[in-house]
DNA sequence: GCATCAACTTGACCACTGTCAAATAATTTG
DNA sequence: CAAATTATTTGACAGTGGTCAAGTTGATGC
């Protein structure tokens, strides 16, 4: 029922009556979400769609903004960050390659409840809200696959309601560094994708409780050096926060 | 697989064929989630539908477990919580008659995030997951409104995820009783629909905690008295809570 | 009414995380 | 490469919420 007829036209044109060039149209067909609907539905509902380059620390919109359109990583990162006016704010998530975004406030068509900045300079994907609702609506494939996705992220949300509720920041941080392990076992070296007043963000601390966390982790196994961190025990460290502890 | 093989007490009248007495599909069709659906597509739905009955206290599932049916709740209260080794328990949800849960788990197919517990003696409707996944496989209409319910419940854990980072005890507390007050301007007396140690693990608190979060609130206009609570000025205390501010 | 038990409150104390300030890398710019 | 920024770490201290141990209050049963 999948079948993926890539047809390669002339290298970075547009095609005919369609807002992407061809080669932003194969990168949406190889996306998680969207690699398993067929060519020609992907061509359709893209046939509106348009993308935008964001520099480093560029807004691409705001907590509050009604939306417009259905986001999509193609390249870099992005941070969605909600904001109180207090003063403080965080990081609830943080964007990669290949992700789609604010599926929820564009389907429910209620105001950004988070705003998003660039945290690389980075290509996004921009799926017109009207037209991605009617083809929800009409594309029973479409809206089933949004279904699926959006079932996974709810839970990942769930995971972290239960992480801010119940573990500490040295927990999280541990959390947060087995989710760039990949699965791995034993030992490892991982690379910090982000900055660590970004981390810090995300798992919902200040810089200097970062850096204590990371002092605690030593205990665990975990070596910090710059960007690099070697975690000498995963299964240990998984212990420590307790990961996948959902089989009680 | 599942062969739920009720046993007939023929007091109230089944309709044939179908596990559900005629009154508990009425009820469904008065739900928000399903009284969009046709009345047939509705009945389809529910045909291997069963309701059961839990005590106060009584575990409806458990974290881990790998679920087998999507619930609703019909009558009673129940609630969703989170455990960790370690001895830390937590509220995740509160649901009362209406509500579905944990669509999430049984779409994805994976196991239980989170314990149920009914909160009070509760009538819960099951409805067979595989089943369940299939007719959303198949009918674009219960996919749309599904998609359309997870959406809605999506935004709620973004809004608590912001909270839990960005707000102290007694603001959640605030919210929480906001919550009660049904959008009602001025003063309001309302009533706790739980015991205070349920509530104190609503918003993420040790009962002690939330004692001390209602002497702070009396600050903001809040009295409290037994399960009756007082609040004097409803947009002062949202307010100081920052709710709805999501327009900057 | 009184005993009993559970729910709730209060106080004393402690641990964790935030805040502010300063020192020390690390990175960028001229 | 040095100056200038920006990130990160460290220390001292404060505030929030957790823990433990009494009380209180309130409900339930006899």
């Amino acid at each position: 029922m999948v079948q993926i007829t890539q047809k390669r036209v002339q290298s970075s044109s547009r095609l005919a009556g369609h807002g992407l060039k061809a080669e932003d149209l194969a990168a949406m067909g190889r996306l998680p979400l969207f690699c398993d609907l067929p060519a020609e539905a992907l061509a359709e509902i893209t046939v509106e769609a348009s993308v935008h380059k964001y520099q480093r620390n560029e807004v691409i919109f705001h907590q509050g903004d009604v939306p417009t359109a259905l986001r999509v990583v193609l390249d870099g990162q992005v941070g969605l960050t909600g904001t109180v006016t207090d003063g403080g704010e965080t990081l609830v998530e943080i964007l990669s390659a290949g992700e789609m975004f604010i599926a929820a406030a564009v389907l429910t068509e209620k105001p950004f409840l988070m705003s998003a900045v660039a945290l690389q300079t980075s290509r996004i994907l921009s799926l017109p809200g009207e037209r991605f609702r009617r083809d929800v609506r009409e594309r029973p494939d479409l809206s089933f696959l949004m279904l699926a996705s959006m079932a996974k992220h709810f839970r990942m949300l769930v995971r972290e309601v239960k992480d801010l509720k119940l573990k500490s920041a040295a927990q999280r941080l541990a959390l947060y560094l087995l989710g760039l392990t990949a699965k791995r076992e034993g030992s490892t070296i991982v690379r910090l994708p982000h900055s660590k007043s970004i981390i810090a963000a995300r798992v919902g601390v200040r810089p200097e409780t970062l850096s204590r966390a990371f002092g605690h982790l030593r205990k665990q196994g975990v070596a910090v050096d710059g960007h690099a961190v070697a975690i000498a025990d995963i299964p240990a460290l998984r212990a420590y926060c307790h990961e996948g502890e959902e089989i009680i």
